[in-house]
DNA sequence: GCCACCGTAATACCCGGGTACTACGCTCCT
DNA sequence: AGGAGCGTAGTACCCGGGTATTACGGTGGC
């Protein structure tokens, strides 16, 4: 019998997931959380094998809870759930331990095979995702290929690197800058000098022009 | 017996609604529509009680569809649903029929208490939009009984007009104010006193969060 | 071991964006 | 005739955004 948590604020997003859960004769859901505080502390009272994780959650967001959980070092693993297709935490939820990441507009059944899925140790993506995902890591790859413009590099043309495009993503989300300082815990300074070298890569003048091109480029909307 | 046709595009969503709503016996489930021109065309032929109608949906849209089958003059009402607490939904739902306006994160029992409200002729409202809507509406009464509440006039609600609309069509361009008054021969000030109108009544903090609005309503992209 | 790149951070400065308030002419409706 | 709404315009003020520059620890390649 598979133990499962669901952590989600919207009650009724709740009420179908433990309504089709309980409809399947090898799950059972012990606990439901609606924020991410609520969910890492109900995990190590409950020790679930399957945590069921909305991302956008009020206080504690379903990426801090998944680190949290993972780094508490219990067998359970975190199943991460988004409503949106490039949601831009999908990398940073794989990167806090998560084993698993789905869009909520997944069938039932892959809900369901994807949480058996994780509660076996494997691992699981929403095949949405799973192009991205590969780009994002060939991207890794050394640049055998791909002689380095050493003469003058003007800045367009060079590729965003991880951490820029994770703060172009999250600008894309309207947030200013004092707001992407706090959220992912740096210093304003830092994340002004992200966003200087985004404007000047993508020759965006703005950060509103920025956000455009992250819209027309498909990186969120 | 109330009839719902459910209209959302996500199917674990429209799972969960369909449970929900089974598990009442003076509810019944008539169909599923994945986006707007389907419920549309379902209603047609199936004349439910009720449409409990997602707003975002790929295609024709929950206010489009909600406006086609209010015109089509049946008796089916329209229940609609959101996810987010976004004012504008809210104002342009009603306007194009709707009997009700809920927010996604409803308990279920407010839920089924809208849905039998909305089928007896009852029109209903998210406890968290009540207080906007009757602001919103006070404020197109005759001035007499409204006593200007100069404090928080709280805009939101009210429709943009056209010239705003054009003015937040190009800042969705990436225009910057002093560019917008040129190219539309006005004054910097005026673009200005239209920008921050634009802001107040679509409840966004700066102009990035207005531009990223008018990717999401397909006002621009 | 060295160098390039990345991510982090700080400082100082300037300017465009946003707010608050006021105002005036035009049009449409009653 | 009067009022409401719209589009226009102005002023004064403050703050967040963007630029320029420097710097330092970690990592990975050669």
């Amino acid at each position: 019998m598979t133990t499962v948590l669901i952590a989600d604020d919207q009650p009724l997003q709740r009420f179908g997931f433990r309504m089709l859960l309980e409809s399947q004769d090898d799950m059972t859901v012990v606990g439901e959380a609606a924020n991410g505080a609520e969910a890492t502390r109900m995990t190590a009272e409950l020790h679930p094998d399957v945590v069921l994780m909305d991302v956008r959650m009020p206080g504690l967001d379903g990426i801090e809870a998944t680190r949290r959980i993972v780094e508490g070092g219990g067998r359970t693993r975190v199943l991460i759930l988004t409503t949106f297709d490039l949601d831009e935490y999908a990398y940073s939820g794989l990167r806090a331990g998560a084993s698993g990441f789905l869009v909520k507009d997944a069938q039932p059944e892959e809900l369901l095979s994807g949480i058996r899925a994780v509660a076996t140790g494997d691992a699981v993506v929403a095949p949405s995702l799973t192009r991205r995902l590969l780009d994002a890591y060939v991207h890794h790859l050394p640049a055998a290929t791909q002689p380095k413009p050493s003469g003058s590099p003007d800045a367009r043309l060079t590729p965003l690197t991880d951490r820029e495009t994770e703060i172009l993503r999250v600008m894309g989300q309207g947030w200013t800058n004092t707001e992407i300082a706090e959220r992912l815990h740096l210093a304003e300074s830092t994340v002004k000098t992200h966003v200087g070298r985004i404007l000047a890569k993508t020759g965006s003048r703005d950060r509103v022009q920025a956000v455009i091109l992250a819209y027309e480029t498909k990186l969120v909307g």
